[in-house]
DNA sequence: TAATGTTTGAAACAGGCGTTTTATATGGAG
DNA sequence: CTCCATATAAAACGCCTGTTTCAAACATTA
């Protein structure tokens, strides 16, 4: 067999360790050691450390790009779109697609760190290879919100955002919490469906009147 | 004059390192070499990297907390408080704290920073030193939902304190598509404006009747 | 002024990092 | 079988890291 399955277990267990320590915190000697791999074969296979970790994210964005894309023609020639049935399609594809691989609150944890720390390399990737997808979801947005004015809904997009990505990315941390105070046992699945009506009521809240400035509410 | 400006040029140097690539990214040797003092002298002052960045916080939070504990006192007291009362004292402390110091944007950055990377002794400093503060602003809040059941109370903080650190933790990003879109200089206090509604919305959406479960929505 | 405790300065330390190199296997094609 | 491209292995490279050391400078108190 050429090619043998040492590619994958690097991902595999690169993919585990960035999810648990951050990227700058995982050594190559760390994830190779783990991976029962040689040292030389990050750099051998993928070429560098940063190769590596966007090799590690378009394993999981690739296939949900694909599917979302398929969702995205389909919602595009629908006539009188809802915005609770677009975030359904979002929510159903993201909970569906990495199913057969590692599970969705690595991918979400990793989603985190690429968005606040190693704002360079990553972003721009993310931005380049995905950028478009996100676009047509959002143009599906603004068709949904049509009331709301493009800055309210641009500062929106990015608060639900944030909401979804923080929490599944320290999703560990705090089911352990939600499970010993109100023995739940959370699955990322009951988590999407607890963000949908949150979402859906944050998008359609009231728009201030005017440009809001804090200090005028106060006076 | 004893204990010289070093501290607080290394305090201030940190900050705003930090704040712009990340604690593990950003070297002692950046450090100390932007702030003009000898490599040392965090060593001597500070005892460890780590302990600078928990004084790094602690510069932060500590004003952050004496002053909305005695919003807290003022508030526990209150007989009918509403939701969006409790909001607007959290919204306004945070924006009138730190105005003394540096901007309120690096204190976010800072704080989604810490949230998702080095999960390890960050958070919990922050659990031990700023979580009975935390908890007593939890209280009130469950005061202000009673209709929430606590799990679906304890997931909606989650949300939306990701939508607040995670928006302000990428605002300089943010901001500079937004004014090249939307032409629109947005300030942190207009942001914090912005959330004031959203957060009230979703924190007053409807409960879905049972534990929800997504597949159950679609099918 | 002399002595003392505190702060700086320059250098070195030990160790980890990503990457490269060189050599050795491995496995299929001519 | 021989050849050749591919893959693994072990070692070394140069660099950068946080931390420590020790002497010099400083400010303060007696």
């Amino acid at each position: 067999m050429a090619q043998s399955d040492t590619v994958v277990r690097i991902l595999d267990t690169a993919e585990a360790l960035f999810a648990e320590k951050g990227f700058a915190e995982t050594s190559l000697r760390t994830i190779t050691g783990k991976a029962k791999v040689n040292l030389a074969a990050v750099n051998y296979h993928f070429g560098s450390k940063k190769a590596l970790i966007q090799a590690v994210f378009a394993r999981y964005l690739d296939p949900f790009c694909e599917q979302f894309n398929r969702e995205l023609d389909r919602l595009e020639k629908q006539p009188g779109l809802t915005l609770e049935e677009l975030l359904t399609v979002l929510a159903t594809t993201t909970v569906s697609v990495p199913a057969s691989k590692g599970s969705l609150s690595v991918f979400m944890r990793l989603l985190g760190l690429a968005y606040t720390q190693a704002q360079g390399h990553m972003r721009r990737y993310l931005q380049e290879h995905y950028g478009k997808t996100f676009f047509r979801f959002t143009n599906l947005l603004k068709q949904c919100t049509s009331e709301l004015p493009d800055a309210e809904r641009f500062w929106r997009i990015h608060f639900m955002l944030g909401a979804v990505v923080f929490t599944m990315s320290s999703l560990d941390a705090l089911r352990d919490i939600a499970a010993s105070d109100y023995d739940e046992k959370t699955r990322i699945r009951d988590l999407v469906a607890r963000l949908l009506p949150v979402v859906t009521a944050a998008m359609n809240a009231p728009v201030p009147e005017q440009p809001p400035r804090l200090s005028e509410q106060v006076a």
